[in-house]
This record gives structure tokens, C-alpha cells and sequence, in this order.
DNA sequence: GCCAACGTTGGC
DNA sequence: GCCAACGTTGGC
């Protein structure tokens, strides 16, 4: 691919799935399901790109903060949960030929040693305008800049 | 548990 | 297509 590599922020409940799941999951892979806002579905299913790098935050935790970061080894397909009457994320109007919600697949690339706080970022100059750090920000697949995500990566080494 | 800030739903 | 009501998110 010739179009250059772009960053995100991945939200997760880690009662619902954490960076822990991630570190035992055969391969340290797992699927990135459960995208039920259409805005974080469109650039899930049209932005984000296989090689792509994400910073895996946990969000209603004390403190919240970002774990660490993942590699996107699987660009979107149908996420068939939606399909699983079972399934918490159940859609009676998604099918196979218009599946309506997507999925990717993700690898665990590195652990933080520590858990960056948004205390913490929000005292970084340069990630001033973080989706991630405005106010009332819920959007669960955010964009963030190749400098944005240097300082992140910068921060989780001191 | 509170509550602000969103997103979605549905009557009209 | 408007918009009030409702549900959810998520920091604190």
C-alpha cells in the first residue's frame, strides 16, 4: 500500500475486553468487534488500513488511560456478532449481504510499562488537540496524528 | 452514583 | 425533516 500510515485511538470498558484479553489471545490477536456508532464504523470500515498503529485506551476506569499499542493485521469485514441473537451486540437489521457493522483484527505490538492517564496527556503541549482530551469526547475509533502518537509512544518510555 | 454530553428513536 | 424524549457513555 503507497498511502502513508495512520494512527488511532481504540476505546474499550477492559470489562468488556482489555489489553489483558489482547496479551493471552492466540498470537496476541484478536478481533476488534462490537462498533456500534456509525461515525466510529465508517472509519473503521474506510479509514483504517492493515499496518495501521493503535493506541489501546481504557476508558470507566480509575484513572483512565492508554495501555499501550496494536497493530492492525486485518483490514474491516462483516462483524458477525451482530448477527447472534445471543450476542450483546445483536442487530436484527444487519445480514450477510448488508452487513452493516465491521470489524478488524488487531495484534498486540507493546504492553506500557505504566498507564498513561488523561491527567498525564493532557499536560503534553502537542496533544492539546486530542480528540481523546476534548470534552465530552465518546467516539470509540479516533484518528491521531503521526506527531500526536510519537509523543504518546515518547511519554510511555519516561 | 452523579450528571454532562452525546447519539438514536419515533411521532408528527 | 424537525425535535423532544430517551438511552448511553464515561469522567469524576
Amino acid at each position: 500500500r503507497l498511502a502513508p500510515m495512520n494512527h488511532w485511538v481504540f476505546k474499550t470498558v477492559p470489562d468488556d475486553f482489555s489489553i489483558d484479553v489482547l496479551a493471552r489471545a492466540p498470537g496476541k490477536k484478536t478481533r476488534w468487534y462490537g462498533v456500534r456508532n456509525y461515525q466510529a464504523r465508517n472509519l473503521l470500515r474506510d479509514e483504517v488500513h492493515k499496518g495501521d498503529l493503535v493506541l489501546l485506551y481504557h476508558s470507566s476506569t480509575v484513572p483512565s488511560g492508554i495501555v499501550g499499542i496494536c497493530e492492525v493485521v486485518r483490514a474491516a469485514y462483516a462483524d458477525d456478532s451482530a448477527f447472534d441473537p445471543a450476542s450483546p451486540y445483536f442487530d436484527p437489521k444487519a445480514t450477510a449481504a448488508d452487513p452493516r457493522w465491521f470489524m478488524v483484527e488487531i495484534r498486540l505490538k507493546e504492553r506500557f510499562a505504566r498507564l498513561l492517564t488523561l491527567e498525564e496527556l493532557r499536560m503534553v503541549k502537542v496533544l492539546h488537540d486530542m480528540e481523546l482530551l476534548r470534552r465530552g469526547s465518546r467516539l470509540s475509533i479516533q484518528p491521531v496524528t503521526l506527531r500526536q502518537f510519537n509523543a504518546i509512544v515518547a511519554l510511555a518510555k519516561k
